[in-house]
DNA sequence: TAGATTGTTAATCGATTAACAATC
DNA sequence: TAGATTGTTAATCGATTAACAATC
């Protein structure tokens, strides 16, 4: 989707459409049935405005003189995010930031299914964590093309990453999510998707402001 | 800091200064001592000019003709960013995310000092991680106060983040790091930061764009 | 000095907000 | 119908990029 796209929504759109996913879920999860941009700008402490245009970017979601029905904006918002593709992950590098994921509705939440965890590590292969057994990193090209797995979540040493990532990629995952603290890029598959999260750089934030404030 | 100060940097800038920061850190330690924005730019991935209108928010730090001295440029976006104010923290939850966070450098890399773990299971208060002891939350308010302590990470179910962290806030607590899914708030502390972590919203963003791509 | 590269102003671009006609 | 609230256009605001004089 290129940027002179009629289509092309804009990053800091597509960044907000979670935290809609999120409040919307909350006010289903209220049995609130219907809300107005303005009383969900109120709660989400963001502009009517913004809100409606954001929503606008997909399709007319809402109606005149009522709002938006929460139910069918929660689903429409959902399957915008791929909630509904079942998308398939598996965990490279089983250590504590690994183990801390496996065990959160995270995935389940958002309709990603997590299929396989994966180790160098002898002592860990074999084990089992909730329904998953460590494999070996061996075989996970194998396993990616035989499950069709989508994601590959990295919370291996970032000397490992770049690796690891490449073999991923030829081996048809389509997305990383990547924790280490390597900025991950693959110039050589240019239609993957790499989500970088740098865990430092948010709490770095954090200091600039208690700093300054 | 308000919007309308002179002094006032806008969030998109601060967000940026810790990466800056890393790519610095990675120059110094491969001996790279001086650095031109426009090298800087093509490494980074972003515009020359952008790195100089960055930079110039807090200071002219290069030199015309010659470009940054990387040592010295990294030590002012350090100082920026606080990290020789060594601020000290406390984990709330030693659950696997919490766990996983004690034992990264990151906080050392940042100029943290991780000074505290607290939990409320009993089978975990008095058990060891690298040089910290799981406290009893109860003693938590006491902690901070007479530590000094500016940061809480909040790895603690969603349900008990408000109350916990409306405790430490009166204890001095400065700052939160707040992983739980809750979207916290303290408008009784206006001055307190909150920096919430969402790392299903990163997720979803991933999603997102494996599903457009 | 000549060349390089900054600091900074001006121009452009994009994102947010305001306004209001359309319509439920 | 009258009231409410959307969808959408226009206005504003802010952030990014371009340009260049200043200067090392």
């Amino acid at each position: 989707m290129s940027k002179n796209d009629s289509k092309y929504i804009s990053k800091a759109v597509i960044r907000r459409l979670p935290r809609y996913f999120r409040y919307l879920r909350d006010l289903l999860s209220n049995d609130i049935m219907r809300i107005s941009s303005k009383e969900l700008s109120e709660r989400m402490n963001v502009t009517a405005s913004q809100i409606r245009q954001d929503l606008n970017c997909f399709g007319g979601f809402g109606q005149q003189g009522y709002g938006y029905n929460v139910k069918s904006l929660y689903s429409e918002i959902s399957k915008i995010l791929g909630v509904d593709k079942g998308y398939k992950a598996v965990i490279i590098g089983v250590g504590n930031l690994g183990k801390a994921l496996i065990n959160t509705p995270m995935f389940e939440k958002r309709g990603v299914k997590l299929s396989g965890l994966f180790d160098v590590d002898c002592d860990l292969i074999g084990k089992s964590f909730g329904q998953l057994t460590v494999m070996n990193t061996d075989d996970m090209e194998t396993f990616c093309r035989e499950n069709d797995i989508s994601i590959a979540i990295l919370t291996l040493p970032k000397t490992e990453v770049y690796d690891t990532a490449i073999r991923l990629a030829s081996a048809g995952v389509k997305g990383f999510w990547n924790f280490s603290n390597a900025e991950l890029s693959l110039p050589d598959y240019p239609d993957v998707i790499i989500e970088n999260v740098h865990l430092g750089d948010s709490l770095m934030a954090l200091c600039y402001e208690i700093a300054n404030a």
